[in-house]
DNA sequence: CTTGATAAATGAACAATGTTCAGTTATGTT
DNA sequence: AACATAACTGAACATTGTTCATTTATCAAG
């Protein structure tokens, strides 16, 4: 196989996700084309689309590896708490400081739609539902008298709550400013959310 | 004042309007352009730009007939509720009916970001507060003895989850499939929330 | 009715976008 | 040394937002 190079197919489509992810960090994901990519790791247009199906690819890869990040930083959190609740709390905390410190992105996770309103493919999703999965774990453990079906719908609540808090912080449409209060609100949430869900007749009218 | 159409500004304004919410509502944003716009209602992309500041503007109006629209379902379906409790679940169902009606439309309101990572311009910012006010003052009647500032907070803190859930359930990221079921999610997060909101001690640890 | 003024509307032009692919260039093999 | 082929290029195309000199229709004045 020849090749001009020193870097072979793996390793250009590395520098291409790190590029992309700097410049989505620094300036948003709007901000990203496929020539400033290319550009920043010295190739040109045509190399990145030898490396990605398209736009849309490179994206979907970066939202991935954004994922893995956010996810190995929950995990990590989580080793340091013992009791259900707490560990609940501190799901969120890592959410929130994770969102926070990549705001960018973090949004694109969300925001990043793609051509035909074709739904994410299963690996994105499974990285996401790895996700739920630790929540209900605790959930489980708080209330275990709780059939599973009512633990995978408080899971799905309870995160898609902390989740909604994130996007309106982010946004500024919370009105809120700074990170401590938007933790502050998040936990109100969960607090609350808790309170009600080892209650007993919580869920009933 | 000569003029060669039958349109006022005003009426070109509306008409503009109407053809970008009907674009957005079938294809979703991405596949808005000016010159779809101007096609769609007889006249030629530099008109447009007589009568918006640039695309940006549109959209920003096209958000705000949006929340408008939001607002006036909500508080029509506010009527004929009468204890607090089930106004809030009112709340979080008429969310959720609209976005799960007019999706595109509703996630243009958090998606669109501004060039240079501007916030949204004042007026827009108050049709949100608007709602937040409607929470507010069901958690008022609820639990009269907290303070304003948890009040405000709590309020946050469930509107921000009820929209969570709904920006999970429209990107499809729950793994909630129909309405119905997020509706029941909704209300799984508000009774459980709301639950603890009015026992004692509910946001301390 | 003609003429001039001016508002209204156009559409060509520009830079930037995603994407393609015929062509060029470097490398390993014979 | 010559060939084959993988690697890479960059010109080209359609489409995007945006601008603005030019054209066109209308009204008012003479």
């Amino acid at each position: 196989m020849a090749r001009r190079s020193d870097h072979s197919r793996e390793e250009i489509r590395e520098m291409a996700l790190s590029a992309a992810e700097e410049i989505i960090a620094t300036q948003g994901h709007q901000a990203l084309s496929a020539r400033k990519v290319a550009s920043a790791i010295g190739y040109t247009v045509g190399t990145l689309y030898l490396v990605f199906e398209n736009l849309d690819d490179l994206l979907l890869q970066v939202n991935g590896r954004t994922l893995d990040r956010l996810y190995q930083l929950i995990v990590e959190d989580q080793q340091h708490c013992k009791e259900p609740k707490l560990c609940l709390f501190q799901l969120g905390h890592s959410y929130i400081r994770f969102a926070d410190s990549e705001p960018h992105a973090w949004q694109m996770i969300f925001e990043h739609q793609l051509a035909d309103n074709r739904d994410a493919p299963e690996w994105l999703q499974a990285k996401v539902a790895r996700m739920f999965a630790l929540v209900e774990e605790q959930l489980r453990q708080l209330a275990p008298h709780q059939p599973e079906t009512e633990i995978v719908q408080a899971a799905r609540a309870l995160w898609g709550g902390v989740h909604g808090i994130c996007i309106l912080a982010i946004t500024h449409t919370l009105g809120a400013a700074g990170v401590e209060s938007v933790q502050a609100i998040t936990l109100s949430l969960m607090s609350n959310f808790i309170q009600g869900f080892v209650t007993p007749t919580s869920h009933n009218q």
